[in-house]
RNA sequence: CGGGGCGUAGCGCAGUCUGGUAGCGCGUCUGCCUUGGGCGCAGAAGGUCGUCGGUUCAAAUCCGGCCGCCCCGACCA
């Protein structure tokens, strides 16, 4: 009601608009506190800002000991469980607090990668102009699971499921030289695809959270060159979450292109079948050194000439050439997918630079998809036990979470206190179970939530100066003297 | 989009067939007790039964429309 009155008189005005909007308060007041000074002793009293976010007692994380009705899969029931996010319509989610620090963990691993491969980020919008994909020819193509609105112009918007488009006419817009390239773009950015019918939480979604890149390349070769990178780049991705991610040649589907592949995380829960040679389940990217600049198809080559293939690609054949005990054939989902496609957009879009000799010169570009939202389901899927999740460290919402047994205890508290203090002296955050709860309850909401490090303080610890360090993967418990805790986890 | 199912307290469910004062478990709150794996006892709060309309003296229950959510399939990061 407001708002329309509002802009009825804006539109009525000569005056810029601004000048007429309604003295809305942007931020919510600050609580008035009855009967003593917001800034009085009430305040001295709290603890550090630091502290309380930390604190379980303060922490907005509502766990649940049963699983809701409508999560199928495990990952999606322990998401919910855990508190880590909330449905607010079909396929999409609220992130909380702790699902929100995994998310950043995956989306920071995943920008540290792209940035080492040399990729640049940008950031563009979530909304985007039909034109746009008339332009390409897609805005036809592209069918129902394209969100498509209108402005109060009655002009066509869609919600972008993707970016060729946008990221096309930036760079037609802004290279005009051979000179200028390679170039290869990224961002992590809110997309919208309209399934009929989201499922499995934030697997399959209708809104995800997605890294997309671009490359743009002078010819064929080095478009490869671009393709590579980003396969060894995914390669680190996936390794870095702690996973095994295998690259599964792929069909290229609707986006088309001749080069692609899918990178598929193996867990028994997986959607698809897959078939590969055991030997890449071992394969470790991580302990080699990287130059980008140099000729990646020997790496991308010891990944490729192993056999492995998603169902809809699958040779039997060639899959049964593999020794018997070499062969493995599990499930999988694809949390990343790589393309190289050529002119595909940038003919029709006219993408085009002038080359040495003058000439007009079609780029030739690749695009590059990591599943972010996904990843967080991905990898709970390959990564839990029967009591909840058990996160990697390197996407873990808290590496090591202090379970305080005994709250109303000083020593124990005092003891607890320190401990976060040391670690926070260290860089690492900790979870600070103070809730006054029954131990069992607390254990178990520990286990729920997954943190790998879990530093049990009670009594009986503290009255002989130590406290049980539990590893949450193996289950097995260390007594460790107080003064040894926090050097464990440099 | 084809087929199926479900909407009752924060979560899991019963009650609907056969209309008559809305229930159970878990969770939440208060008190006591307890304190190394979701402990015990006592008390309490919390639901216009998805929504709109119809039938009826009376509707969670019967009838119709709408909305939402889930599952299988086709589709998909």
């Amino acid at each position: 009601m407001r708002a329309s009155a509002c802009a009825k008189l804006a539109s009525l005005s000569f005056l810029p608009q601004f000048a007429f909007r309604p003295p809305v308060s942007y931020s919510p007041r600050p609580p008035r506190l009855r009967g003593r000074s917001r800034y009085g002793a009430a305040k001295a009293r709290q603890p550090s800002k630091d502290q309380t976010r930390m604190r379980m007692s303060q922490y907005f994380l509502p766990t649940m000991k049963e699983n809701p009705a409508e999560a199928q899969i495990v990952s999606h029931r322990l998401m919910l469980r855990a508190g880590l996010i909330r449905q607010t319509s079909a396929g999409i989610y609220a992130w909380l607090p702790l699902g929100f620090r995994v998310l950043k963990n995956i989306e920071r691993i995943v920008r540290e990668e792209q940035d080492r491969s040399g990729a640049q980020e940008v950031l563009m919008p979530t909304i985007q102009s039909a034109d746009l994909w008339r332009e390409s020819g897609r805005y036809d193509a592209y069918g129902a699971e394209m969100l498509r609105i209108k402005d109060r112009h009655d002009r066509e918007m869609l919600y972008g499921p993707t970016n060729e488009e946008v990221i096309t006419v930036l760079f037609r817009d802004g290279v005009k030289s051979y000179r200028d390239l390679p170039r290869n773009l990224y961002h992590i950015q809110w997309k919208f695809r309209d399934e009929v019918r989201p499922r499995f939480g934030v697997m399959r979604g209708r809104e995800f959270l997605m890294k997309d890149n671009y490359s743009f390349d002078i010819d064929k070769k080095g478009a490869i060159h671009s393709y590579n990178k980003m396969f060894v780049t995914y390669l680190r991705t996936f390794a870095r979450m702690g996973l095994k991610a295998i690259p599964m040649r792929a069909d290229t589907g609707p986006i088309g292109g001749d080069l692609s592949h899918e990178f598929i995380v193996l867990a028994d829960t997986g959607e698809s079948a897959v078939f590969c040679h055991k030997g890449l389940v071992d394969k470790d990217i991580l302990s080699r050194k990287i130059d980008y600049d140099s000729d990646l198809q020997p790496i991308v080559n010891e990944w490729t000439s192993l056999y492995a293939a998603t169902d809809d690609m699958h040779d039997k054949a060639a899959f049964e050439e593999i020794p018997e005990g070499e062969r493995l054939s599990a499930r999988g989902i694809e949390v990343g997918h790589i393309f190289y496609f050529g002119t595909q957009y940038s003919a029709p879009m006219k993408a085009v630079v002038a080359g040495p000799g003058g000439e007009q010169i079609t780029v030739e570009m690749g695009s590059y998809g990591i599943g972010v939202s996904r990843l967080v389901g991905g990898i709970i899927e390959a990564s839990h036990d029967e009591a909840g999740i058990v996160w990697p460290e390197a996407v873990a919402p808290f590496k090591v979470a202090i379970v305080n047994l005994k709250p109303d205890d000083g020593a124990v508290s005092g003891a607890c206190q320190k401990l976060y203090d040391g670690l926070a002296a260290k860089g690492i955050e900790a979870l600070h179970d103070d809730r006054d709860l029954r131990p069992g309850a607390k254990f178990a909401d520990m286990d729920l939530i997954g943190i790998p490090w879990q530093v049990i303080v009670g009594p009986k610890g503290v009255s002989a100066g130590k406290a049980e360090v539990k590893d949450r993967k193996t289950g097995q418990r260390e007594e460790v003297p107080f003064d040894q805790v926090v050097q464990r986890f440099g």
